[in-house]
DNA sequence: CGTTGTCAAGACAACGTTGTCAAGTGCGTA
DNA sequence: TACGCACTTGACAACGTTGTCTTGACAACG
């Protein structure tokens, strides 16, 4: 910049001003100052610009994923990207892949660099030590899953009423011994997920079979593997309900080797691509990624807009799309 | 920091000392320092902190992808992320979408927030403008296409070599008459993967034929429609070779449709999730997005540490993949 | 006992920029 | 002519941190 202000033969300020296109300045000088400018292919350094500016906004937001390069995590990170672009904010992102000290290191990252904003996915149970976060006047807003024991806004799906929904589905298709496989339950969502499983079938009057329900499945093989298992029970599942997008997955793998995809029902909880192309193509619970990350982004630019209001707390829909295989009736069902 | 000092009885450079663990703190001290910090919760400016530093190093890159939410460009981000990680270092990630002037934008906003360096998924056909920056020290690596006017470090998928295996397979299966589908030819990668395709058919002795090449398709529903005016021609062609995930998309789609999937041969340039699930199973070239972002983010921090030989231009080779549709053998061919 | 060396600790300037304020210029008006 | 006013321009401190240098204490040595 002294550079810059030498060439045009004016003072510091004088360049800053026409960086920042401040008023004041004549057009001649100005003139001089941006051919100046151009020559010595000058840009202003942003991290000291801040440094001393009041209010200390960075322009940047944080964002902590549970993997970037998870589908659902990424549609989730294009929405924020957009919402942050409008307004010419840059996003950190990283992923922590359910490790809670992960979480806390890169949000510690963040700080560091004095992010202005930080949407997170949380992996952590308990989310205190971002008490003392808060107070210092980072704007935090969760997303997809609630904060544990601190009252911060979030913005998560509907996956209490999308498992129900789903279930019921799969009730009113006639089947009654329905299984369920599910994520690790220290994941809020998963746990919610089974609750809706367990509530669809309170309300039609049936009561929850152990055997049936597996959780702390993490991959594809997992799931297709207590699928195995569970289709060899004396009196086996007409239908499954996986309540993750890779469980789904692996759903689908296991009935196809087991040459039963068009006998028993299947539904799953989040979105895959080409589930339409499969046959039976595959009926889901759709999460809106897009609509998370867009809300989670505008919800913490309101804040550090000013916002002060109390927590708030937003459901996203999600969409039961039925595209053949929830629709499966049991082969053994008696007529009604 | 000065709050520190002052509760911990100190001089401001003391904490400073502490906070970068520098020798030449008595451990009296270095206990007080330490728990003012945590009482205060406190966390240093790391962007004061490489203000006033030798070197300025942000410890924090730029990633120029063409969407973040696009599988191929997710799985680089990690690659790129996990690197980055090891190293402590933060990654900024923006999507350009094709569009050269948005890539400016993000590279101009990275440059002013200090990044250490860049990675791109280079939208643009010229890069000159790159040439001031990259003498003002920032390291710049191209992945997944090369740098056009511009002797920089590139890392790149063989698609040359790609199309010409998933070509040459086809011809080997007894297709004499391959449609090509391809995206932007703007693109280098679409342009290579075109003349992979050309040659193959060359070697065979075949001309090509400009009814059965169909380029700047953007998006599965442009695939799909090309290869239904493909198949409404007097001579048809019995293959497809898609030279772009969405494309191979979109051709799936369409071959269904006419309830042709089972004659017509296709074989897709870059894996689609789920590809194995259908029926015919889609045969790929599978590039390696993993491997791009590793051997990317190596070489900027190779060029980091100092490294000052020439561009490097590493080629990572793909795979063919057959799952089935690639093998269909036309239904009139005749036989050997 | 005086000199030297070693080490802990602090004072101060500097990094690149912007906020504040004062100085200088030219114009309109009493 | 003198005054006030608006406007342009610049000098200087400050932001939060680290590099450099100085100070002071204390031990070892001749």
């Amino acid at each position: 910049m002294a550079d810059v202000a030498a060439l045009a033969g004016v003072a510091l300020k004088t360049v800053s001003r026409v960086v920042n296109s401040e008023p004041g300045v004549s057009p001649e000088l100005e003139v001089r100052v941006k051919r100046a400018i151009e020559q010595l292919n000058y840009r202003r350094d942003a991290n000291a610009a801040t440094l001393r500016r009041l209010g200390r906004k960075t322009q940047t937001i944080g964002l902590v994923l549970e993997d970037v390069s998870n589908p659902f995590s990424s549609e989730l990170h294009r929405a924020v990207e957009d919402a942050a672009r409008e307004r010419g904010v840059l996003v950190f992102a990283g992923s922590c892949d359910e490790d809670p000290e992960r979480e806390r290191e890169l949000i510690g990252s963040f700080r560091e660099r004095r992010v202005d904003g930080i949407i997170v996915v949380p992996a952590s149970n308990d989310h205190t030590y971002l008490y003392e976060e808060r107070r210092a006047g980072t704007a935090l807003v969760f997303v997809d899953r609630r904060a544990s024991h601190l009252d911060a806004d979030s913005i998560v799906s509907d996956n209490f009423g999308g498992a129900t929904q789903a279930v019921s589905h799969l009730l009113e298709h006639g089947h009654r011994r329905i299984g369920f496989l599910g994520d690790l339950l220290s994941i809020s969502t998963a746990k919610e997920r089974l609750r809706g499983y367990a509530h669809a079938l309170d309300g039609a009057g049936i009561r929850v079979d152990d055997d049936l329900v597996r959780t702390e499945l993490r991959d594809p093989d997992a799931a297709a593997q207590a699928i195995d298992e569970m289709l060899a029970l004396p009196e086996p599942p007409t239908a499954f309900f996986t309540g993750q997008n890779l469980l789904t997955i692996g759903g689908v793998h296991a009935l196809r080797r087991a040459g039963r995809q068009r006998e028993v029902a299947l539904i799953g909880f989040d979105d895959i691509s080409l589930a339409d192309l499969l046959s039976p193509a595959i009926s889901v619970v759709a999460q809106d990624p897009q609509a998370l990350g867009r809300a989670a982004a505008d919800q913490l630019f309101r804040r550090l807009d000013g916002d002060t209001a109390s927590a708030l707390h937003q459901v996203i829909p999600v969409t039961l799309i039925a595209r053949g295989s929830g629709e499966i009736r049991p082969r053994s069902s008696t007529p009604s």
